[in-house]
DNA sequence: TGCCTGATTGCCT
DNA sequence: GGCAATCAGGCAA
């Protein structure tokens, strides 16, 4: 724990002020990081999707600002957090400049820090299946809608780069689970990754 | 006010 | 590989 803060240092909001394509391909092996009264967990993204704003029917943003949404349009490095099928929160994170909506949903990661806190609030036997999903990964690091809004460059959780980067392929595929502008390969995966959702 | 749909997971066959 | 569980947001009436 003390030598993953010492690797890597936080990164300022203006990491995402740029195009949501770009953004999730850079938080592609970066840290998410979560200091919780339970303990720290920690884990690297191996997974995420763009979604863009107006464009792009199956982001939650294509519909205007609502309640729900106003965060997406907001200043960049905001966490989004929302409810999905009565069940599961899934973790976003605003990029584009402020005014400009565009997301990136944060689909899986590698366990780097707190496995038994994981292991305890998942329930799970494997360590691949501790956060390789987005609703699986928000259990596991216990995050809620009270973080919606939050700052992710600095309090209790906070994006982190390595000090130096890891060396891996990125593959970019067509988004999971949706009907809406199925076939644009805005998913984008660290290749062979064994924590990559299916 | 009420109905419908969904950026999922996990259990059952 | 198929499907139910379960509820908030969005839209129609």
């Amino acid at each position: 724990m003390r030598q993953l803060i010492s690797a890597t240092r936080s990164v300022p909001l203006s990491f995402f002020a740029r195009s949501t394509v770009e953004v999730a391909k850079d938080l592609l092996g970066c840290v998410l990081l979560h200091e919780h009264a339970e303990g720290v967990t920690a884990g690297m993204i191996v997974e995420t999707e763009a979604y863009l704003g107006t464009d792009d029917l199956a982001a939650h943003s294509s519909r205007g600002i609502t309640k729900r949404t106003e965060v997406i349009f907001g200043p960049p490095g905001r966490a989004y957090v929302y409810f999905i099928y009565g069940i599961h929160e899934c973790l976003n994170i605003v990029a584009e400049p402020e005014g400009t909506p565009g997301c990136v949903l944060i689909r899986a990661l590698e366990p780097l820090c707190g496995l038994d806190l994981m292991f305890r609030r998942r329930h799970a036997r494997a360590v691949t299946q501790l956060t390789s999903g987005p609703g699986k990964l928000t259990q596991a690091l216990s995050i809620t809608r009270q973080h919606y809004g939050a700052r992710l460059d600095r309090g209790a959780l906070t994006i982190r780069v390595w000090c130096e980067k890891p060396k891996f392929k990125i593959e970019a595929t067509p988004r999971i689970g949706i009907s809406q502008c199925a076939d644009w390969p805005h998913r984008f995966t660290w290749n062979g990754n064994p924590h990559v959702s299916r």
